[in-house]
RNA sequence: GGCCCCGUAGUUCAAUGGAUAGAAUAGAAGUUUCCUAAACUUUAGAUGCAAGUUCGAUUCUUGCCGGGGCUACCA
């Protein structure tokens, strides 16, 4: 914010005046709430430049800055700690520049500096999960606050629709599906795909015990089981483009397409721009063959081509096969480039990905430097901890998932059931109704996943579900409403500019230094990638606002001028709730 | 074995190397003639262990202990 850099500046000065020494920093922290003042310099890390006691020198800084600085009140001095208390006419003033501001906190793009990010890339052999949903949610959310931070985005997933796991799927329902479809059966698309991936990882268990019981080792019988071999059949046919198994193909990815973008919609993300495997699974091997030449891969003696990362303390790790064919590592070199080809002005890349491929993600980065892109300086794993239940792992292969679905069903249902208790919603219509529960249960979900540091594992129990109350979404959705309750019942007459002789209520100020940090916060998080600074910002800001709701009439103020001050400083507020929310991908509520 | 991530109140989460480690929930106690009590106000309770660097360490370094992951010519 201005006012720290010119007080930082002024700080530099004093020192220069008091001690004949050029500061290079000055360490800013907001003023802890136990003492008297609004922002605070820690005058410890001074102490190389300037010799002495720390507190004389804070005093004299103080005693400096309250001679030279309007905006500086009062000071005083803890230990290391110059308190400052600044005037209240700074702060009305802030509010009055950026009181009208539309967007306020969000930097316009300007540049040509775009990214991409990458989230969701499923599989398209079972419905999403709640794996997906923390990914999605995490992918979603940090496209946006980039968004915000000025930069222009590109959101894609790489949807995964090859492979011997699609095949499983397809070879399922083949033999056991007796020709059913979502219309026939009346299920969604990826749930019916799903079952089946289920009943073929069955049916492979059974033949696998079978063939135990029969004398054959299990490593052997894993193997060999019949409908594995059968599978991998299908998967040869795939490939060779067996016109029949690409038909089947087509028709059951279109029924799981069709899940998807139901429950895409239902979380509410998107995509601007879809990669398929099947049509990126060939790409990365012509650069492998470049790479080769310029000496940045090696070839061994049975042909294979490896990288040799052993510089950068990791091992060596294989790019192109024996044979020829591409490993994992050779298309998703060769995808990011595309990705570059097909919009230019991509300056860096986003992979919203689990933890399990740090390793992966690592070596290729690497990889992609070592080729000499100008964009591999700019790539991030946005890496994030397994989704686990108190039973432990989730398997889609053993029906062991939270559905993502089912749980946004739920969280609509917990979301029904404590508004009919409350009672609140009389004059909605059963629409608006039902359009809140979302609101709110979604919220609920969104926020819960969003404000943990996406690195650590989440534990989620199904039976305790998810808190409405406390640091929780509808806590936060509840305020938004409660402003907008209060916005309806103030008359019109709005002030075009507050009297900067206000005084200013305690809960006030610290409502508009809440405010003033908004911007800064929004940079930090895109810096970070991290939707939990958003978060644990808007948490803050909103128990401030209750904290002076509950203490500090507004409507009920006899004095016009600082009634229609409350009135605005609660829109503001109000209006950060809804900018700050909108990166978390979560609606607020005109009421609830 | 090697490498990576995590370890903070009973539980779920915070804390750019800074002051007396913040919240929420569960527990105890209050606040509805007053703008929505999904709220507000009290209260009790925690840094895995051991060294080191530092004026100062939850944060950085090392070792140990716990939990998870990676370590495929799978994706």
């Amino acid at each position: 914010m201005s006012l720290q850099n010119d007080l930082g500046q002024k700080v530099k000065d004093a020192v220069k005046e008091l001690y004949q020494v050029e500061l290079p920093t000055v360490e800013f922290q907001p003023t802890r709430k136990d003492f008297e003042g609004d922002v605070t310099v820690v005058v410890f890390p001074m102490l190389r430049f300037v010799k002495g006691n720390p507190v004389q020198i804070g005093t004299q800084i103080g005693d400096y800055l309250q001679e030279h600085v309007a905006e500086v009140a009062k000071c005083n001095v803890v230990q290391g700690f110059l308190n400052i208390v600044i005037e209240d006419s700074y702060y009305l003033n802030f509010f009055n520049s950026i009181k009208d501001e539309v967007d306020y906190g969000y930097v316009k793009s300007t540049s040509n500096d775009a990214m991409m990010v990458e989230y969701s890339s499923p599989n398209t052999n079972k419905p999403l999960h709640l794996g997906h949903i923390r990914n999605n949610l995490l992918g979603y959310s940090v496209a946006e606050i980039l968004k915000a931070s000025g930069k222009k985005v590109y959101k894609t997933q790489i949807i995964n629709d090859r492979g011997i796991h699609i095949c499983k799927s397809m070879l399922a329902w083949q033999k056991f599906g007796d020709g059913e479809t979502p219309e026939s059966s009346g299920l969604k698309g990826d749930h019916l795909v799903g079952k089946y991936y289920v009943a073929f990882d069955k049916a492979y268990k059974e033949q696998i015990a079978e063939l135990v019981d029969s004398g054959m080792d299990k490593e052997k019988a894993e193997k060999e089981a019949p409908i594995l071999l059968e599978a991998q059949d299908m998967l040869r046919k795939w490939e060779a483009g067996d016109a029949e198994v690409v038909s089947l193909w087509k028709k059951m990815n279109s029924w799981v397409y069709a899940g998807f973008d139901t429950t895409y919609k239902n979380i509410g993300v998107d995509f601007d721009k879809l990669y398929y495997e099947s049509d990126t699974y060939l790409l990365g091997r012509d650069v492998v063959k470049d790479g080769l030449e310029k000496g940045v891969f090696f070839k061994k003696e049975d042909g294979s081509v490896w990288i040799d990362l052993t510089d950068e303390g990791l091992d060596e790790k294989i790019v192109l096969r024996s044979d020829g064919t591409a490993v994992y590592m050779t298309q998703d070199i060769g995808t990011a480039i595309q990705r570059v080809t097909d919009f230019p002005d991509i300056n860096g890349m986003v992979y919203t990905v689990g933890n399990e491929q740090d390793y992966h993600f690592k070596v290729l980065f690497l990889i992609l430097k070592k080729l000499g892109y100008s964009w591999a300086e700019q790539l991030y794993h946005l890496s994030y901890g397994m989704v686990d239940l108190p039973s432990g792992k989730m398997k889609s292969r053993e029906g062991t998932v939270v559905d993502a679905d089912d749980l946004i069903q739920n969280m609509e249902e917990t979301a029904e059931s404590i508004s009919a208790e409350l009672g609140k919603l009389e004059g909605y219509s059963e629409e608006e109704k039902k359009g809140l529960y979302r609101t709110i249960g979604l919220g609920a979900l969104k926020y819960y996943i969003l404000k943990v540091d996406p690195k650590k594992r989440i534990l989620f129990n199904p039976e305790e579900s998810v808190d409405f109350q406390g640091n929780t979404g509808p806590f936060i959705q509840y305020t938004y409403a409660r402003i907008q309750s209060i916005l309806r019942k103030a008359e019109n007459g709005r002030l075009s500019v507050v009297e900067t002789s206000l005084e200013l209520h305690e809960k006030e100020k610290e409502l508009l230094k809440g405010i003033q940090l908004f911007p800064e916060t929004v940079q930090l998080a895109a810096e970070n990638f991290s939707p939990a600074l958003i978060a644990n910002y808007t948490y803050d800001l909103v128990k401030e606002f209750n904290s002076f709701y509950q203490q500090v009439s507004i409507l009920g103020e006899p004095d016009e001028q600082k009634k229609q001050f409350r009135v605005q400083l609660s829109q503001k507020v109000g209006e950060v709730i809804q900018s700050a929310f909108r990166l978390l991908g979560i609606d607020v509520p005109e009421r609830m």
